[in-house]
RNA sequence: GCCGGGAUGGCGAAACGGGUAGACGCGGAGGACUUAAAAUCCUCUGGGAGUGAUCCCUUGCCGGUUCGAAUCCGGCUCCCGGCACCA
């Protein structure tokens, strides 16, 4: 159904008019600054931060109001409850994204990117958020990167930034280094070209140092459980043993090669070892008569991209080198082989091969008819059962000498300090995250702060040389020779070496975006300040975040990211808190009939045209309605009708009050339930149900066509304000409240805990826990008043032959009788 | 393969320490108002049987615990997301 068959309500000349009430307060809002807090006087200081943007040429997804709105309203429910809210926003402008498509259409990214975010301002504008406009960030804009680079030479100062060379993805006819998202079934997106592997030296971050901080700390902040678990996989901690296998190398020297292993107990099944192609120790034992097969398939992975490298399911290949090493559980001599399964990044880059219980084991040594040795024997098994396939289960030890008949998990004990206290193994926990590589052989990013000089090696850009400024190529495209566009600026690069003032070389790679995004929080509250990344005292009073609400598409990267420089920054004693925000919530994702939302579907929706059909406030409930905030839910055109209806519903109670009389008791006990309900459902985010409270609240209160009473209706307007302010700030002028403050100073209702409880309830009467009737009795009555207004009901008491049972009996809720 | 999250009417969903399954909304049917339509308001709306009060069935499937299970336990099936040759 396409939106021209749904008709909004007609003109009336009372009637609620969104958009001139929307455009009133928006502007009413800017012109009093009612979203700029003093940050230097804030009694009661509240950070609410929602994700910045990337500002796309599309303009405003959907996806950005939907977060957008469930930010706004959790952070204007804390400025109803009192708190000074510091609610800022700003723009991801730098990276590939913008790049890609700047290229694509021909435009340069410092011309379109301003263009961006002037839409992007406009769309935002209109969705009524309590954005703080006077400290937009702009990753782009000299005066933030300027301290991207600091942050960088921070690190560089501490140890944590090294230079190492690392495999890219490049595409030999676009001549261009790749994302590896841009590699499709190894192939380039653009072109389809094969994408090959090239070795660059490129700029990295020590976060694997960090990993051990990173993970103990997710056992304490109060995250969603499933961003947590997300960065507890990525970091992917093992605990196990570093194992030294003795290699003979030709002419007889021997050469100790270590592995790492989560199972030594199973190092009596170790038949052969494998490295990787790239480990250093392949050139020196390779035998004469093997080596030239070693160097061509040591040539072949090199070759490939390094998406298509990790790709499983592949067929195991590998090579022989010729040498033997021995198992220093058994003393046998067991053949040494390279293959590409090993990767040179996780452990040591080498493994013991155990093809009895290791699935990828068992795979090769089948295909190239290595022995198989079980050690482990499940139940009815024995050691001389033959393998069929790995066995990775639990069982008893079996073929390993003087450690047969142990259990698994004793083995592991035993083994290995048998082993450590023969010198030839030590206990490590290892972990899978890898250093962040920040290096960009890009156009569109800050460029590394650094100079090359023949004389005195690597400097860094003295602090008041800071920003190094992006210059301006007419000409960004990325070219064959691997690095960075930047490189092509000689009159640029060639810089004086601030140590010894010979000429040098600028750094000409630019650094990841990540990187941009990994410290923004810091700055929104020291934007005015030119001297220094981030004012002590607006963060001390300010910092640490919070609340924080984002997609969970960052719960890896940027989360993780953020962590460790907040932590690299604590250290160093720039703050002194070391995880960034106090609590993080993860939303959910809004599809569109059934699938995500993209161009090539055409089920993109377009904000403009909802919020000027139906109004903002309606547009942002209807977000909000539509399914539980932190699970998202699919964005039908049709159903925003019911919201708007419930607005136009409070619009006309607001209309038609009265101020006489006395309100019915009754309409304000639900009141004080619901105004109990909405405060829980919102402070946990489940906004949906909040709605829905009030709908219900709303339906009482205008059954029958009653005129409903003034004490009945305002405590409503204020529970919705949080969602659809423009229209609250409108109806609490026109109830006559105090021009100047506005309905967000006017507090949060209070419920009377006397009037949310009701004194005649209905109590359900269930016999053998089917339903036979209810009836209406005081909270507290007995069981035994409860069982005789039950029995006195036929229909109730015809389905009691003889006597009960057993009679159970909640207060106030149900009585289940049973014969 | 591993790790998360799910599965409830025609549809989006609710039920927050086991206690009325389907709140709220959309859609649908009927009615009021209107010359008429829209808007608005009222009633009904999980399925089945019955004239009827009423009865039976129903939360992906199978089983269990319990007076009582959407909810807890065991075993499956399917969907979505993330990671993935991590030793």
């Amino acid at each position: 159904m396409t939106l021209a068959h749904i008709r909004s309500p007609a003109d009336e000349p009372a009637s609620y008019d969104p958009v001139a009430i929307e455009r009133k307060w928006q502007a009413r809002w800017e012109a009093n600054r009612s979203n700029s807090p003093d940050l230097v006087a804030a009694p009661r200081p509240f950070y609410q931060l929602m994700m910045f943007p990337y500002p796309s040429a599309e303009g405003l997804h959907i996806g950005n109001v939907f977060a957008f709105t469930g930010n706004d309203i959790y952070g204007r429910l804390q400025r109803l409850r009192g708190h000074t809210v510091f609610e800022p926003i700003g723009f991801d402008a730098f990276g590939i994204h913008s790049e890609n498509y700047a290229l694509k259409v021909g435009i340069h990214p410092s011309e379109l990117i301003p263009r961006n975010i002037e839409n992007f301002r406009r769309q935002l504008r209109r969705v009524g958020l309590m954005v703080d406009w006077s400290r937009e960030v702009d990753t782009t804009d000299p005066r933030y990167y300027k301290w991207t680079q600091w942050i960088f030479l921070q690190l560089l100062e501490r140890g944590l930034a090294y230079k190492k060379k690392a495999a890219v993805n490049w595409c030999p006819f676009d001549k261009t280094v790749l994302a590896n998202e841009q590699v499709i079934d190894g192939a380039c997106e653009r072109c389809g070209t094969k994408v090959e592997q090239r070795l660059l030296e490129q700029w990295f971050f020590r976060i694997s140092d960090y990993a051990g901080r990173l993970l103990d700390n997710l056992g304490w902040i109060d995250w969603s459980e499933s961003t947590k678990t997300a960065q507890r996989n990525w970091i992917g901690r093992s605990e196990g043993a570093r194992i030294t296998f003795p290699v003979v190398a030709p002419g007889g020297t021997e050469v100790p090669v270590s592995v790492f292993t989560t199972r030594p107990d199973t190092i009596f099944g170790a038949t052969y070892l494998v490295l990787a192609p790239e480990h250093p120790a392949v050139e020196q034992i390779a035998t004469a008569d093997r080596a030239p097969d070693v160097r061509a398939y040591r040539e072949r992975a090199a070759k490939q991209d390094v998406v298509t490298r990790k790709v499983t399911e592949k067929e195991k290949t590998g090579v022989f080198t010729g040498a033997w090493a021995h198992n220093p559980a058994t003393g046998e001599p067991i053949p040494v082989w390279v293959a590409d399964y090993v990767l040179m990044e996780y452990g040591t880059g080498a493994i013991m091969a155990v093809p009895g219980h290791d699935a990828r084991d068992f795979e090769f040594a089948t295909k190239f008819q290595l022995p198989i040795r079980r050690v482990v024997a499940g139940p009815g098994e024995g050691g001389g059962t033959p393998v069929d396939s790995a066995a990775e289960g639990d069982g008893t030890i079996v073929n390993s000498a003087q450690f047969d008949g142990m259990s698994v998990s004793d083995a592991q004990r035993e083994i290995t300090s048998w082993l450590v206290s023969a010198g030839k193994a030590a206990p490590v926990v290892n972990y899978r995250l890898h250093d962040w590589c920040i290096s960009r052989q890009r156009y569109w990013g800050p460029p590394i702060p650094v100079i090359y000089c023949d004389e005195c090696g690597i400097q860094q850009v003295p602090l008041a040389d800071l920003p190094v400024l992006l210059p301006q190529l007419d000409d960004f495209r990325p070219d064959d020779s691997g690095v960075s566009p930047l490189a092509r600026a000689a009159d640029w690069y060639r810089v004086p070496c601030p140590e010894c003032g010979k000429m040098a070389r600028r750094e000409t790679d630019v650094s990841d975006t990540f990187l941009d995004s990994a410290w923004y929080f810091l700055r929104y509250p020291s934007t005015e300040f030119d001297d220094r990344p981030f004012d002590a005292d607006r963060t001390k009073r300010w910092l640490p975040v919070d609340s924080y609400i984002g997609g969970n598409e960052h719960a890896v990267l940027h989360l993780l990211y953020t962590r460790f420089i907040t932590m690299v920054l604590h250290d160093m004693g720039h703050l002194d808190f070391e995880e960034p925000f106090r609590k993080f919530r993860a939303h959910g994702m809004i599809i569109r009939d059934g699938a995500k939302m993209s161009k090539s579907r055409g089920n993109v929706v377009n904000p403009d045209e909802y919020i000027e059909r139906w109004g903002a406030d309606a547009f942002r409930s209807y977000l909000m309605f539509l399914g539980p905030f932190e699970e998202g839910g699919d964005f039908r055109d049709q159903s925003i009708s019911g919201v708007r209806r419930f607005l136009d519903r409070l619009w006309m109670s607001v209309q038609e009050m009265t101020g006489g009389g006395d309100p019915d008791p009754g309409v304000m006990s639900k009141l004080h339930q619901t105004i109990r309900k909405v405060g829980d459902d919102t402070e946990r985010l489940s906004y949906n149900t909040a709605i829905a409270a009030m709908m219900e609240y709303m339906n009482g209160l205008r059954a029958n066509e009653r005129t409903p009473h003034r004490a009945e209706v305002e405590p409503l307007v204020q529970l919705v304000a949080p969602f659809a302010p423009h229209i609250a700030e409108e109806l609490w002028e026109q109830m006559g409240h105090d021009r100047a403050g506005g309905i967000f100073h006017a507090g949060w209702p209070v419920y009377d805990p006397a009037l949310v409880v009701e004194d005649t309830v209905e109590i359900v009467v269930q016999v053998n826990g089917k339903l036979r009737g209810r009836i209406d009795g005081s909270r507290d009555m007995t069981a035994e008043r409860a069982r005789e207004l039950a029995l006195s009901d036929d229909s109730i008491a015809r389905f009691v032959t003889g006597t009960p049972r057993k009679v159970i009996y909640v207060p106030g809720r149900l009585l289940n009788i049973v014969v």
